[in-house]
DNA sequence: GGGTCAAAAAATATCGGAGATTTTTGGGAT
DNA sequence: ATCCCAAAAATCTCCGATATTTTTTGACCC
């Protein structure tokens, strides 16, 4: 086993990424460089390298000389990056359905099996909203993965974490209906059918969008 | 008038980001951070900021404890960034076709009279390399500026900043051709015309990767 | 000649503090 | 009560110094 000996920087930065996503650091609080390097044991220095970075992610708001702040959340701004992901995901899906091979299709009925398992254990309530966030990613990475486009993998992954923010900012299991998209996305995919499988993925987004906007109202 | 009191660091952030694209800085060139502290001006601290931002942007390539390096070019590199920069810009024309108001096309029209005037300086030989592919910039820009999406413009920006570098590795004019194309672009946007901007969008980029790539093949 | 290893040199990663800027506080006038 | 302004506090920005890691050097052995 390799021992990856990750600096503070990247450390913390993961952190701070997750603590962002999840919600522990909600939308257009301000972080506030000494209470932080405290928090996440990093110097001033230090912290403001990684907020720099997620600043250019586009996770943390970065004003000159007054400071830095978790992104804001709005309406119009989920509706762009879900646009977005669909526009992303469905180039990746249209590569990939052409060029995978076997391994990818091993890996996409793979992660497909694992989030099953996580979605039953959220329908359970013994599951964690982190594992299967988590699966649901693995699954649509998996997905996309045989792509071969690396610029296009990195922004969708950038693009997924930012709706996946919006998605834990509210909370909501669209349940049973989620279950059925993923194993129809699952099936076109194996099928090579590119154009339901787009079709699919779009809905996919825009059931999860019709879901959150309204949580998202109560709470600006 | 506002006083742009720029910090240290966002300055060094467009100075370096300015001599990756233009070359000054080329692909794959360690980046000390000692001597780059004396050359631009910032200490190691600060410097290390900015490069960090710079590798989230994906202009420079940071591993970790072996420091930082100018992100290296590659024909696949380029394919990749050129499909996006398609991808992204012809979902942004389509959005921007069907909003733009009369400031959108007078915006557009303007900048595509200032880009006219640097290609015509390229041509007789008086022109500033630099000033005309801001121009060129400015012409795409007000094309897509209509969109509504801030998030995609973004994304945009970026990804046109590397198929630029690429352009000025190689230092390729294509005269007389791109000019034509231009214009093209413009009537077709005008007309509103979703489809064939779109169709002409397309031509234009994949006719630069084309006079980039053999050129690229030589300096690797 | 080529490979190995340890010490030296170089470069990076991190920190804490000094100086500059912004925000807050609080007293006094309208 | 509200507004204004100066002083104080909080905060950001930046730098130089220290600790840690990687790379180079060169002596030694096979």
């Amino acid at each position: 086993m390799n021992s990856p000996i990750r600096t503070v920087s990247a450390g913390t930065y993961d952190v701070l990424k997750h603590d962002i996503i999840f919600g522990v650091l909600p939308p257009g609080r301000k972080l506030k460089l000494g209470p932080l390097s405290e928090a996440y044991g990093a110097s001033v220095s230090t912290l403001r390298e990684t907020l720099s970075r997620l600043a250019s992610d586009g996770f943390v708001r970065a004003e000159e000389q007054r400071g830095f702040f978790v992104a804001p959340v709005s309406a119009e701004d989920l509706s762009e990056i879900a646009d977005l992901r669909v526009l992303l995901e469905n180039s990746a899906i249209a590569a990939a359905l052409t060029h995978g091979d076997a391994d990818w299709e091993a890996g996409l009925v793979a992660a497909h099996h694992k989030l099953g398992l996580a979605e039953r254990a959220m329908a359970e309530g013994t599951g964690d909203k982190e594992a299967w966030k988590r699966a649901d990613w693995g699954f649509h990475h998996a997905m996309i993965g045989g792509c071969r486009s690396r610029q296009l993998l990195s922004l969708h992954g950038t693009i997924f974490d930012k709706y996946l923010r919006y998605q834990m900012l509210v909370l909501t299991n669209r349940g049973e209906t989620a279950v059925a998209e993923h194993r129809a996305l699952l099936e076109a995919a194996l099928s090579r059918d590119i154009a339901r499988t787009q079709s699919l993925l779009r809905t996919h987004v825009e059931g999860g969008v019709a879901h959150t906007l309204p949580a998202l109202r109560e709470t600006p």
